[in-house]
DNA sequence: CTGTTAGCGCCTTCAC
DNA sequence: GTGAAGGCGCTAACAG
């Protein structure tokens, strides 16, 4: 039979009319084949094939009393470690037949509510936050929806939380630098106060710092920059501030990756070799960062981090108690970092 | 009344019990409350309230015979410009009560037919594509769903399209650069072979090339390197081919902004100054690409795009017949071209 | 192995 | 202005 493209969506009972079977038998062929005859089941495939039935998913999850799907919470969608971990989250959303909603919030708190609320009416799964301001929003949340939250701080009795371990990464960092013989590690954070992750990476600087041959904690060497979107802008800023101060430091850790960079071309265009005058380091390890030279990052592990997010919301294993997983990270050692300067 | 967390979700039955009255009259309260009297609203809405009711959507769409819902296809969700594309989508989308179905295909052709299937299933209402290969797998695809692709070729005479002025991107640049003197412009093109729009740029560089001042089309100035996510790392190998040739270009114009980041930084990195010794140029225009010195590249509509992708799928002057859109595209000079050395 | 029946939760005629 | 009845498309229990 020639393939027709279809006009109107046929409905099981059409192709049980032209299949002369009962509508449940058109069921049952889809849903347990093993449970059909042969004769007949060969006969309703041909039919579902030549008019291109194709069930109806709403009537499905109506009667299953739910939509398998996933709502994915996010602001700032242009940020490349977060497209990566969506991405991972897509594929294993897709390996178990769960689908993805996006909901870009961009920091507007109606958006958040009227999106949660649409959650609900689909009865979404579950809700994977991702660097999500903290909110009692989630107060009225059905108990059938799970939310876990990556990067963000939310009510942590009632909800689990994914996080990299921010610590490990700054003191690996750390460590790094001052093999290399750096006393004076600048610190380049971002103004931005909904960022947990950013927050947990100061702390850990600002504790790190003095336990590591007992450094002086300066405060003139911990300076907030602009971040988000503009993160990579704010180099020539690190670079005006930390290279200005009368002590100057002979290495500055940044935020994040973008900062890094930005502050690496920066000081390459006024003239400061990296890392022969200073060494750079950023945190967050995407590929497509790269750099001349190669940026020395902490590389997050995002397969891992996708994978618990999804657990904590569908496995039931996990899903049934709270979690607060903080996941390994690795130290990438680039050519931005150097031995300092005598 | 203390607002109570549902433990299960209740139906219109429920609440027309609680508040006395008939199923059909709560969906009244909630669908057509002009049709309702002041007294029985108030009573409804309180209970509605008062027990966190949310309507099941899943049997709305199954009423409805539609889910309102928007699949997006991408494979690379990491390039930020089509996350900004993205983002805007949702905006668009949310305003007008639809919500975004991720589908991100990775280049894998079943996925992509299982997402389509899906698609289909629960009857979504269009199918944005975002740079995707040809693929005759839209074929079987139902009338009722609208599909419209972006920086792709598809079926030209059934599916719409929208797309940058990619032509009038390369004539900016290269009238810019000629402007300033150059004669000797290369092109960083990239291998991908399903990439239409780093196609239709590298087509407009090799016709325009010869129309400016008679400029000769030279083979050695056209090459193809890594794209797609390591698109950056291709800086070395631009500069080392571009640069090692007998007579060396004066300017190199890149397929995109990550590609003439790193070239940027390469060549700095290697004591190349820019623009005294070379200018370069990328397409794309972000924001978040910004670099030291900032980068003179050709900045896409995204916004335009995004409402064209929109309309062509969802309103209906639009969608009821086949268009193909070609967004204009801004030069936004940087500090990285200037007048060619003597 | 197959058909009949009922119902998922909502909405919309149609009477009253 | 309100209530009763039927159906959207599918599936699962229950007969046969």
């Amino acid at each position: 039979m020639a393939p027709k493209k279809p006009k109107q969506y046929l409905g099981v009972r059409e192709i049980a009319k032209l299949a002369h079977v009962s509508p449940s038998t058109v069921s049952r062929v889809i849903n347990y084949p093993e449970r059909t005859s042969d004769s007949v089941r060969e006969r309703v495939n041909r039919i579902i094939q030549e008019y291109h039935y194709v069930p109806n998913q709403m009537a499905k999850n109506l009667f299953s009393q739910s939509s398998n799907s996933l709502a994915i919470f996010i602001h700032d969608f242009t940020n490349p470690f977060y497209g990566l971990l969506i991405q991972e989250l897509g594929q294993i959303a897709f390996k178990n037949q769960y689908n993805l909603l996006i909901c870009s919030t961009l920091h507007n708190k109606n958006q958040e509510i009227e999106y949660l609320n649409y959650c609900q009416a689909v009865r979404t799964k579950g809700i994977i936050s991702i660097d999500n301001h903290p909110s009692n929003m989630y107060e009225h949340l059905h108990d059938s929806i799970k939310l876990v939250s990556f990067d963000c701080k939310v009510d942590s009795i009632h909800y689990s939380s994914v996080t990299s371990n921010h610590y490990q990464g700054i003191e690996l960092l750390l460590n790094h630098l001052i093999q290399l013989g750096h006393r004076k590690i600048a610190f380049a954070t971002v103004n931005s106060p909904t960022m947990q992750a950013a927050k947990l990476r100061r702390q850990a600087y600002q504790q790190l710092i003095g336990w590591h041959h007992n450094l002086p904690y300066r405060e003139d060497y911990c300076q907030k920059f602009e971040g988000g979107n503009r993160a990579t802008h704010s180099g020539k800023a690190i670079i005006d501030y930390f290279m200005n101060l009368p002590d100057p430091p002979t290495a500055i850790l940044c935020n994040n990756d973008p900062m890094a960079i930005g502050t690496l071309m920066y000081a390459q265009s006024v003239g400061i070799r990296v890392p022969e005058d200073l060494s750079i380091a950023g945190f967050d390890g995407l590929t497509e960062n790269f750099s001349y030279p190669r940026l020395t990052t902490v590389l997050q592990d995002y397969k891992k981090i996708a994978q618990i997010l999804f657990d904590d919301v569908v496995d039931p294993s996990r899903s049934s108690e709270v979690h607060h997983d903080i996941v390994d990270v690795a130290l990438s050692i680039g050519e931005t970092t150097g031995p300092v300067k005598k």
